[in-house]
RNA sequence: GACUCAGUAGCUCAGUUGGUAGAGCACAUCCCUUUUAAGGAUGGGGUCCUGGGUCCGAGCCCCAGCUGGGUCACCA
């Protein structure tokens, strides 16, 4: 905390030679607006009555209405024609021109309105009120004449200056780091990018539609947890400083939902974020968005049914279609999803069978199948190791895989004709993994047994087994009803939908690493040698950025340096005696 | 983590065997009353990612590092 605070006060103290040409117009411009008595940045509500697509989809040029339309929008463009302007005004909703006349903007003498204000002080990004009538140009461009306007926020930094012509465009804003770290800036230029995060919200909206219509129930349960469980992952770790005891990020709400239903919530979900202290990559990020849900009285295959109904509708939801194209493949969501079990999926695939055999023999078969394996892998890990290499990667279509070996789903119910495997679906997309769900294991003392199952795993060396929750498996003993619950990861049920290659296309606030700073000492340190402000700003421009660097620097150099800056940019400062430049380096 | 590509003006990018740093847009000044990635003229703007090295001379070649992208691996 200590030195991001000391960060910041370094860069507060930045003095505006780190700034753009660009940028110091600007706040010139800034002044200027001030000087003519305008505020920048104005208090007052601006009550606004239409959008951009209001006015696209219902200007009737014949009976013209929207006669007196009060807009507001960021200035995107501006193409000054003489006494007249164009420009475009981009709001929530898309973009509008307007046009702008000097003689009506100003109706007397003074043209300071329009050939200042207007014309020299705006900028692209500044946020304006018009206020005016719409029409259509000679080009049939549907405009607002502009009759008044007024400046709502200036904007001092200038945006990328994205164009469009015909479908093609100029100039784009692309470098996914930039894109990424300065999400508003991407959203500003790149109208697509919206889309998709509008996209996204309707999908969370349909599938909560859906749930309230069932009648089940939206809660929260915690996210620090004291227990990490739910899920078999790397948890993120803080410290609860008032009980001084661990507290941990969730990695999964499975256990406090299925408490609730103990409770007596026959249905109940969740859009819930997790945290995984794990690798990111394209499809991974550190914080994700999980939804789960539980219903009383169901099981598994109830599950499937109602998993397929909710999956296609959002893709009609969305796309009024259930063929998606995703990359260069078409998806079609429509019911029903083909089901395989994962013993006749890998038998499918890689011709053995797999269903009788005991640990030993599926170590040997992982090696004769070329699968990477080692003593702290048990049964379970290593099924799961072969259907992640051999089979998942082949199921493009919606595929439901069925029936996990036990080993592998500590909270899942065993299956009901055989208790070497357990009641539990996932659904494969794309050859990735969608949705995971089970007939939940209800029964207290095998979820004892099963997590104790976990220690001994955990012991072996596999740092991934579940920790034990035991209030869980206390609620267990009270008794909850036969219950099924499904988990689906919305950041890749949102890439799917809108054909999205990186889960950060679908996140509006990817994690990234800290943006680095080139390292600085501020002016005050160099004034504190003695050296005066208009120096030090000469000596960063020189590239002395630090004191340090300072004090290895031949005095006589510096010296040379120093008055040959001055005379080169013409700045007219007097030069320093030699002798202060070698008294600021002692 | 491995491999690979990249980093040049506010933005998007050129840059010849190594020889004075370029374009378009943006910006500034001026001209222009319905333009369509709005036109014309002129102009300003650069730590060529950083640090070493080779060389008479490095944006370019070599080495190291930083940052990012892509692919693969790990996490699974």
């Amino acid at each position: 905390m200590p030195l991001l605070f000391e960060n910041l006060k370094e860069t507060l103290k930045m003095s505006t030679i780190e700034l753009s040409e660009q940028e110091l117009i600007r706040r010139g411009s800034l002044q200027k607006l001030r000087d003519l008595g305008i505020n920048p940045y104005p208090a007052n509500e601006f009550k606004v009555n239409t959008t951009a697509s209001q006015i696209l989809t219902t200007f009737n040029p014949e009976e013209p209405n929207l006669q007196e339309v009060v807009f507001a929008g960021r200035l995107m463009s501006q193409r000054i024609m003489g006494k007249v302007s164009f420009g475009e005004l981009q709001d929530d909703t898309g973009r509008i021109q307007i046009y702008i006349s000097r003689d009506e903007i100003c109706p007397g003498e003074d043209k300071t309105l329009y050939n200042e204000v207007f014309k020299k002080l705006l900028d692209i990004g500044d946020i304006i009120g018009v206020m005016g009538y719409v029409f259509v140009t000679q080009m049939g461009e549907t405009t607002i004449h502009v009759k008044e306007f007024i400046l709502l926020s200036k904007s001092i930094k200038p945006l990328p200056v994205v164009k469009e012509k015909d479908g093609k465009t100029f100039d784009a804003f692309t470098d996914p780091e930039q894109r990424y770290r300065q999400r508003y800036l991407d959203l500003i230029v790149n109208p697509h990018v919206k889309e998709v995060f509008l996209k996204r919200t309707k999908i969370i909206n349909e599938m909560r539609t859906l749930f309230n219509e069932r009648g089940y129930i939206e809660v929260e349960t915690p996210i620090l947890q004291p227990i990490p469980g739910g899920a078999s992952a790397r948890p993120f770790m803080t410290h609860h400083n008032a009980l001084n005891i661990p507290l941990y990020l969730r990695v999964a709400n499975e256990l406090y939902l299925k408490r609730l239903i103990v409770g007596g919530f026959d249905g109940v979900y969740e859009f819930a974020k997790d945290f995984r202290n794990e690798g990111m990559d394209r499809t991974h990020n550190p914080e994700f968005t999980v939804m789960e849900i539980y219903v009383a009285y169901k099981d598994y295959n109830w599950m499937m049914d109602f998993t397929e109904e909710m999956i296609e509708r959002v893709a009609l939801a969305l796309h009024g279609k259930t063929i998606l194209t995703v990359g260069d493949k078409e998806i079609d969501f429509k019911r029903p999803f083909k089901r395989i079990t994962m013993f006749d999926s890998i038998l499918e695939f890689t011709g053995v069978d797999i269903s009788k055999m005991d640990e030993q023999q599926l170590r040997e078969t992982c090696t004769k199948l070329g699968i990477a394996n080692d003593a702290t892998m048990g049964k379970g890990k290593l099924v799961d190791e072969i259907f992640g290499e051999k089979c998942e990667g082949n199921y493009i279509q919606p595929t439901f895989i069925t029936d996990y070996p036990v080993e592998m789903s500590p909270l899942c119910k065993k299956h009901r004709n055989n208790p070497e495997l357990t009641e539990r679906f996932e659904l494969m997309v794309n050859g990735k993994e969608l949705c995971n769900a089970y007939s939940e294991l209800n029964d207290p003392i095998d979820q004892m047994e099963r997590f104790q199952e976990q220690l001994r795993l955990s012991e072996k060396g596999d740092n991934e087994a579940m920790f034990i929750d035991l209030d869980f498996v206390r609620s267990l003993e009270y008794g909850m009803p036969p219950t099924s619950g499904m988990g689906i990861g919305i950041d890749r049920l949102t890439m799917l939908m809108t054909n999205s290659i990186s889960i950060q296309d679908v996140l509006l606030f990817p994690q990234m690493k800290p943006e680095k700073r080139a390292e600085e000492d501020s002016a005050d340190k160099f004034e504190e040698l003695g050296i005066p402000a208009v120096w030090v700003e000469v000596l960063m421009k020189l590239g002395y950025k630090k004191v340090a660097q300072l004090k290895e620097v031949k005095p006589s150099k510096l010296f040379n340096d120093l008055c040959g800056y001055n005379k080169k940019n013409q700045l007219g400062i007097p030069n320093p005696a030699a002798e202060d430049v070698t008294s600021w380096l002692n």
